[in-house]
DNA sequence: ACCTGGTGTACAAAATTATTAACATTGAGT
DNA sequence: ACTCAATGTTAATAATTTTGTACACCAGGT
């Protein structure tokens, strides 16, 4: 695995929207915790689809929730 | 995934930035071309850091490059 | 008519992301 | 100490994206 240039703010935003779990934020986006999980800790970006889907939960837009570094 | 909740403005961005061609676009991205002609043919949707890199060289954010119709 | 560059299509393969399931760890509360 | 919910990890598998290759079509220029 690459090292990821793409980081997030998913881990504030839950708790800055009353402590949301990993698992409400799974159910509300469509994928598994799992998948939130991975995503949270950089194992990989997700697909663009769920990173919208994730920005619309938090009513940001996807530059706010992700940060891409370029090299 | 079925149907593509995301479209695009990337041809018109192509062409308003000195009618950049999709190879060109491909080797700012740095993918190929056939990736720039199925992402703008809405074949499938790019990953986020795709996604990224494509915005950051139309100077544009994620946002104003992919529009997400949530169903 | 012939070339050339830009674009579109198709198909298999490689690479990456997503899902599922099982289990370990942590921290708060009782 | 015990329980429970939330989080973290791993491994196998499924699904999607990206690449590589090849070929076709169209428009402009020579």
């Amino acid at each position: 695995m690459a090292t990821l240039p793409i980081k997030n703010k998913i881990r504030e935003l839950r708790f800055f929207a009353e402590e949301m779990t990993q698992q409400e934020l799974a159910e509300l986006v469509g994928v598994t915790r799992q998948t939130i999980m991975a995503i949270e800790k950089c194992k990989y970006s997700p697909t663009l689809e769920v990173a919208f889907k994730i920005a619309e939960v938090f009513g940001q837009s996807i530059d706010e929730v992700f940060q891409y570094q370029s090299v």
